[in-house]
DNA sequence: CCATGACATAGAAAATTATCTATGCCATAG
DNA sequence: CTATGGCATAGATAATTTTCTATGTCATGG
């Protein structure tokens, strides 16, 4: 894995609005209704936002019934900021 | 700390010749002009990103003579890693 | 002091990204 | 089956970011 790599992440973290909506994730799943009540944007600007979130590996959506329901994927954040870690020590050689 | 503070980071991190500015700092510290020839952009541009990533705090300059010299920041590093593995963690809750 | 090499800054242009309105799709309720 | 609520997609526009050329600054060598 190189950093390179990482850049779709970094992008799709790189947005203020993103961050809110990952910020409000922290505290568990929620369904996209939601999401959108808590923003003054529009619904289909969410849903660009949560597909950008949901392809870089950060979110994952599941159907529950007629609703989206989004949460965060820990094992994304474990390894990325495992992966950042290791740039410290790189450095140290 | 919060998620959201970390934007200029993340929007730091959100471009390709920035990474792989960051990907040749991982070997060391190195000269502008070195940094320079490694890319086919222009010699302006190269200052730009140079700035937009000490201003995140990921690196420093270092003025050497008439180099400017430029090194990762492990500490940042360090930090930000630490801080996105807890999100992992905090969604465990 | 003057010339030169290394880098930064200014301002404009190009490219990308975020946002909107309009509309489509799909699941559920009646 | 039809209507409705919840979300996605399409296409256009606005806003931001990246890149360029031209020029300025600063340190060093002669």
């Amino acid at each position: 894995m190189t950093l390179c790599e990482m850049l779709p992440i970094f992008k799709a973290l790189g947005d203020e609005t993103r961050l809110q909506i990952l910020a409000m994730l922290e505290n568990g799943q929620m369904c996209a209704c939601r999401i959108n009540d808590a923003f003054k944007c529009s619904q289909p600007t969410i849903s660009y936002h949560m597909r950008v979130l949901t392809e870089a590996g950060l979110v994952t959506a599941t159907r529950e019934g007629a609703l989206m329901c989004y949460e965060l994927e820990p094992k994304a954040f474990e390894a990325l900021g495992e992966f950042i870690k290791a740039i410290a020590k790189e450095e140290a050689n």
